[in-house]
DNA sequence: AAGTGGTCTAGACCACCTT
DNA sequence: AGGTGGTCTAGACCACTTC
């Protein structure tokens, strides 16, 4: 009697997560602006309360909104900083570097939220790296429009480090790297490690995340031409604010 | 009367993930192994099965288990592929590269799960980089001991490819790189732009991803020494399944 | 006070896997 | 058949924010 039935084969749920996915992406639900609450979507979709926060977790766990307790759930809207590894570090131009995916990074200033200058021992990972386990630490989180991004926590051997600016929370022009060139330790050779991850309880508070963030992960370690290593930098980028950049020749 | 409350502060939820966190971390439960069911967790917290499952939720959030549908949960152990970029591409070595956070990433044999090859018109950003919108497209997933890592679309100027292996499923010893060489187009500046994200629904099915399990998403554009861009390839790496490694030097 | 999200319960039904 | 996860409801209470 009736036509053959539609199979929609997609739950509740994922409907009202579809809807809000197309009209965040085609732009109808713009950044800054206030989601349908978990009521709204009770109502609109007859839905219970538990189904509708259900389908606002997902587009959490996507990075598609933020949920402020209380308020509401807002659609993100962060443009990305782009961090080029190599032309930061070296001051090559690649022809062929220019205009791919993002024309629009522009520059913006990143503060300094807080910074932790003190001498520790070493994790043994990163002892055994810099073959040194009295190390100055400088450990910080940067901000952009408020916002933290990126949690640092830097490695420099003691004997290197200690009685210079290294030690101050400002090293002055050009930074650690300058100051271990001053004395005759510039980092030449660079190598970086990523690795693609939630974070940790720890990692979420110092950058402040919300459920469902992924972060990247990066060691970097810095290596003079005599190849010892004098840095090992361990960061955690907040991964919707970064576009990452490496360039190379075969 | 009492003594003052713990404030214990933590949500019940809360409560199981750090408990079976803590077992998943210290070792206790071992990869593989098959964490509590939420029937389980139900008797042992005296909590309802809602709460017990927004528990394991927050684990496959964090990558820590995943789930199989009418099994169980299970700890996830999965050995991290190490992809170095430079030193794939070129034959460099770089003595600060070596024992870096990972000395056991042994190379393990990668599959071809899937590989289409078309010719196609490139997307808008993609036509732009190659400066042509006819193209051939080579699409695949790769798998490691059975699991998907990596789903990887290139694209070629079809005026390149056109009627040379590249147009075949398998471009023979040296690849794509190699054939380009052999017609004059060897590629030698590479760029690569890294975005760190939750997968959205059609990567999901590709790589049978778990819900929760963020990926990185890596664009190379390949260029010839004249600045020809002759290949840009789009790439979708599970998280957890990659450390990936770029050097340079300043 | 009213609206928002955060947590939780008790119970239901379904789909999938193993025995 | 029985266990597992997957989805969903109806309702409760709490904490936070705004008015």
């Amino acid at each position: 009697m009736t036509a053959p039935s539609e199979e929609p084969k997609v739950s509740l749920r994922e409907r009202i997560v579809g809807q809000l996915r197309a009209q965040i992406e085609s732009g109808s639900l713009k950044p800054g602006e206030q989601v349908p609450s978990e009521n709204a979507l009770t109502d609109e979709f007859g839905v219970s309360q538990t189904t509708a926060r259900a389908a606002l977790a997902v587009l959490r766990g996507e990075g598609l909104i933020h949920v402020v307790r209380g308020k509401g759930a807002y659609v993100r809207g962060f443009k990305p900083i782009l961090r080029d590894a190599t032309t930061r570090l070296s001051a090559q131009q690649w022809a062929a570097g220019h205009a791919i995916w993002l024309a629009d990074l522009g520059l913006r200033p990143m503060g300094v939220d807080r910074i932790d200058v003190s001498r520790a021992n070493a994790p043994d990972d990163v002892a055994e790296l810099l073959r040194a386990a009295a190390v100055v630490v400088r450990d910080r989180v940067y901000s952009v429009e408020g916002r933290p991004v990126q949690w640092a926590v830097s490695y420099i051997p003691a004997d290197l480090a200690a009685g210079t600016p290294i030690e101050r929370p400002d090293t002055g022009p050009g930074g650690t790297y300058a100051r271990l060139r001053d004395i005759g330790h510039e980092p030449v050779k660079f190598v970086e490690q990523v690795r693609v991850r939630m974070p940790n309880p720890v990692e979420r508070k110092h950058l402040k995340l919300d459920v469902g963030q992924p972060v990247a992960v990066i060691r970097r370690t810095a290596a003079t031409a005599a190849d010892r290593v004098v840095e090992v930098n361990d960061m955690v980028l907040v991964g919707d604010a970064y576009v990452m950049q490496w360039s190379f020749t075969s």
